[in-house]
RNA sequence: CGGGAUGUAGCGUAGCCCGGUUAUCGCGCCUGGUUUGGGACCAGGAGGUCGCAAGUUCGAAUCUUGCCAUCCCGACCA
């Protein structure tokens, strides 16, 4: 297979696709808008997923399954959440296909098993939640209900890209139920940390945590607080987010509790999550004209070796000499493959590891053995030395380490010098059309103006940074006063 | 969903305008051999409903229509 990859300079968005495809994580599929995710793709699905599991889990959280089908009439009952979705859900109306009598062989719908009601495919769960909650809802001792469910979903996209944005995708969607307002708000925030700091420490995407302006808040929300990333060619991807749904679907579901003074009052709710968008987030993140760049943390393969022979004897020698290196790093934990497939020669192997961007590359050869050393490269700085056996688990591991900081500080540091100020209009129009990247500008706090801005420059209010600093200021349209400065992008 | 483009072997393609033997080439694949420190070489071989369907025609990869998919630009995007 031809693995050459268009560069980003060429062509970003089919450098993108490129690296989807060529580095085997995912594939179109017979279906529109839909992708397969291919074993290499998924085994970094499920070491994100893992991680994020285990987090939710540290923080309290528990495990559900709900099921994928909502009956309209549950779907509609929160009007602004459906509203949101109406445009982009699928919908069953029958149950059963019978065989064509006017065409042997092909099956068309029964009329005849047409659903009495409608079933939406979720595209989200808040509604068959809430409305399950309210059978296990009656007292204050009953709260909270801290749930996750890992699922998939589906939202019928006018136009798809793989990972950013499939008509399916599987995600986690956490939906939590609280006796007081307060509690609620501090879970939303709670969740918020702890995607920020799967984003930043696993994935090594830097994020900038806020909150949604009303425009691009979650329909049903009363606040939305999200995590934004800045992409390698300017533009911010949402990452994820977490929502404070105040008592709106206890509302639509009427999800009443007796509190201590044998009052009822509704209960308050958080829904929050992320989705394999994630994916698409690190390839744009960290990768490069060669290829992928796996953060060492979820790589799905942290090491690989590739051993150098010449003839059979030599090969088996080298065997050896592996197997007990690939002893001392599984003790470390590090999750190694030794590729000694005959069917391609080194230069093919190092190639093709980069472009799937393997963190670490060890190759070793008869001269390295009577060195006691082997050839380690470092996928992120392509940097290649000479390393001693001796002690090479440690010195992998520490490695490993240093790969995933560094592939973070370069996230870090492309990020920052990409946030920019504009303080006139013309300015802030320049800086969107000649640097991208995210733009720090002042704005009067109504939709109206977001919406011209928006109109006018595609750019979006990304979020209104949670450690903004207060300062006064004049808004960059319209020259109204302001009182902080909002984060505009043009967004994924 | 609107505008534009594309679809020929696993991948990339020639042929299409102007219909006519057995659909071109490269990579990859299979077999054997030689190789192996940055995408190996030689020899032989396999692989095609020309995106799908219908139509025009003696004859369609080629012309017409519909559909499907992908890419780009819009609209949409909690």
């Amino acid at each position: 297979m031809s693995k050459e990859l268009t560069t980003r300079a060429a062509d970003y968005s089919q450098w993108y696709n490129d690296l989807v495809i060529k580095g085997e994580l995912a594939d179109h599929s017979a279906v529109r808008g839909c992708m397969v995710i291919k074993p290499y793709g998924y085994a970094l699905w499920e070491n994100m997923r893992d991680q994020l599991d285990r987090m939710f889990k540290e923080t309290g959280h528990v495990n559900a399954y709900f099921p994928l089908f909502v009956p309209k009439s549950l779907f509609e009952a929160e009007e602004k959440n459906a509203e949101g979705f109406a445009k982009e859900c699928a919908i069953v109306t029958h149950y059963r296909l019978k065989n064509d009598p006017d065409n042997k062989g092909k099956l068309i719908v029964d009329p005849e098993a047409k659903l009495e009601e409608e079933l939406i495919i979720r595209p989200t769960s808040e509604a068959i939640i809430w409305n399950t909650y309210k059978g296990w809802i009656q007292s204050y001792r009953d709260l909270p209900i801290l749930i996750n469910q890992w699922a998939n979903v589906v939202r019928w996209e006018m136009r798809t890209r793989l990972f950013l944005r499939t008509a399916e995708f599987l995600w986690q969607e956490g939906h939590t139920a609280h006796a007081t307002k307060e509690e609620a708000v501090d879970e939303t925030k709670k969740m918020l940390e702890v995607y920020a700091e799967f984003v930043e420490n696993y994935m090594a995407v830097p994020v900038i945590k806020g909150v949604k302006t009303a425009n691009e808040r979650f329909a049903g929300a009363e606040e939305t607080y999200c995590i934004e990333a800045l992409m390698q060619d300017g533009k911010a991807l949402q990452a994820g987010t977490s929502h404070f749904l105040g008592q709106n679907f206890a509302k639509a579901f009427d999800v009443q509790f007796l509190n201590k003074e044998n009052k009822k009052e509704y209960v308050w709710a958080t829904s929050w999550g992320v989705s394999t968008r994630l994916i698409g987030a690190l390839i744009m993140a960290h990768s490069d004209d060669q290829g992928l760049i796996m953060p060492p943390k979820i790589a799905p393969l942290q090491v690989v070796i590739v051993p150098i022979y010449k003839g059979e004897e030599s090969k088996s020698v080298i065997d050896d000499k592996v197997a007990s290196i690939i002893k001392e790093l599984k003790a470390l934990g590090i999750s190694v493959k030794y590729d000694n497939s005959d069917h391609a020669r080194p230069g093919w192997k190092f190639a093709e590891y980069e472009l799937k961007g393997v963190p670490v590359r060890i190759a070793l050869g008869l001269r390295d053995i009577e060195n006691n050393v082997v050839e380690l490269a470092r996928r992120d700085t392509k940097e290649k030395k000479s390393v001693a056996i001796e002690g090479l688990g440690t010195y992998v591991k520490l490695l490993l380490e240093d790969i995933q900081q560094n592939i973070y500080n370069r996230a870090l540091a492309f990020r920052n010098e990409n946030i920019r100020e504009a303080n006139t209009w013309d300015e802030f129009v320049s800086l969107l059309d000649t640097k991208a990247g995210f733009v720090s500008a002042h704005w009067d706090g109504s939709s109206e103006t977001e919406d011209k801005i928006k109109e006018q420059t595609k750019a979006t209010i990304r979020c209104i940074p949670l450690n903004n600093k207060q300062e006064a200021g004049k808004c960059v349209l319209t020259g109204n006063p302001s009182t902080q400065r909002a984060l505009f992008a043009r967004a994924y």
